[in-house]
DNA sequence: TAGGGCCCAATTGT
DNA sequence: AACAATTGGGCCCT
């Protein structure tokens, strides 16, 4: 068996338990596959709870301002089409356009989420990026998660509240004028207190985006968990 | 009419 | 030191 098919097998199992231990609630997940992308998909949080988390987070997250909140493409300077938030583990430090900074300590709804997540995920997470979209205008282009900053081979999780968008995972030869294969993309909608795993090696070999969306009109707030290195000196 | 998808424009950091 | 990452606008298609 190659290690990959061990690795789904040992992440399934993990599963079950886990279902096991969530009281029977037996979370249903649908698998995302590709060549290279593994993702599994549920629906963590019911409305209720996921309504009460969301107002939760819209009066306690604080994002950047200023220069943090700005970035240079192509020699002019923009507003970031969405707002952003660092928060973790006391000590860690991250790089951001050039800087050295620490997240914000952790809050009791992040770190409600983060365990719910790390119960179902079967992995722990040091660092959280909120990423606030306030209409179907607000955006994110195309990219990859700096791999360098996190663990090896760990997870992303990706939870989302508010606003249903639409979410795309691109194949990294697929891009440009002259892509050198033509894989389909792969297209989800990330819904309400939904969760999105992206396992390994997903990031290395796909891009994701979240397109504009002219019709959605409320916001979205999502979070990505993760486990980033340790700051060794 | 307008939403959506694709391409293109420089500079900076790694 | 080669290469990757970042956004908005213009064009085209439906």
């Amino acid at each position: 068996m190659d290690r990959f098919l061990v690795k789904a097998a040992v992440g399934g199992l993990k599963r079950r338990m886990e279902q096991e231990q969530t009281g029977g609630a037996g979370l249903s997940w649908r698998r995302i596959q590709a060549e290279g992308l593994d993702c599994d998909y549920t629906v963590l949080f019911g409305k209720a709870e996921a309504d009460e988390i969301f107002q939760e987070l819209e009066k306690e997250v604080e994002y950047f301002t200023g220069a943090l909140a700005r970035v240079q493409v192509f020699g002019k300077w923009h507003n970031v089409p969405r707002k952003q938030a660092t928060y973790g583990d006391t000590g860690l430090t991250y790089s951001f356009s050039g800087l050295t900074l620490s997240p914000k300590p952790w809050i009791p709804v992040l770190e409600r989420v983060r365990d719910r997540v790390s119960l179902v995920a079967g992995q722990t997470f040091n660092f959280v990026l909120v990423n606030r979209y306030k209409d179907g205008q607000d955006h994110i282009g195309e990219h990859r998660d700096d791999e360098r900053e996190l663990a090896p081979g760990s997870p992303i999780a990706s939870v989302s509240f508010g606003a249903c968008r639409d979410f795309f995972f691109r194949h990294k030869d697929s891009r440009g004028k002259h892509p050198s294969r033509r894989l389909a993309v792969v297209r989800l909608q990330l819904a309400h207190g939904s969760l999105l795993m992206m396992n390994h090696p997903t990031n290395t070999h796909w891009y994701h985006s979240l397109p504009v969306r002219k019709k959605v009109l409320a916001p979205r707030v999502n979070l990505t968990f993760r486990k980033i290195r340790p700051t060794t000196k």
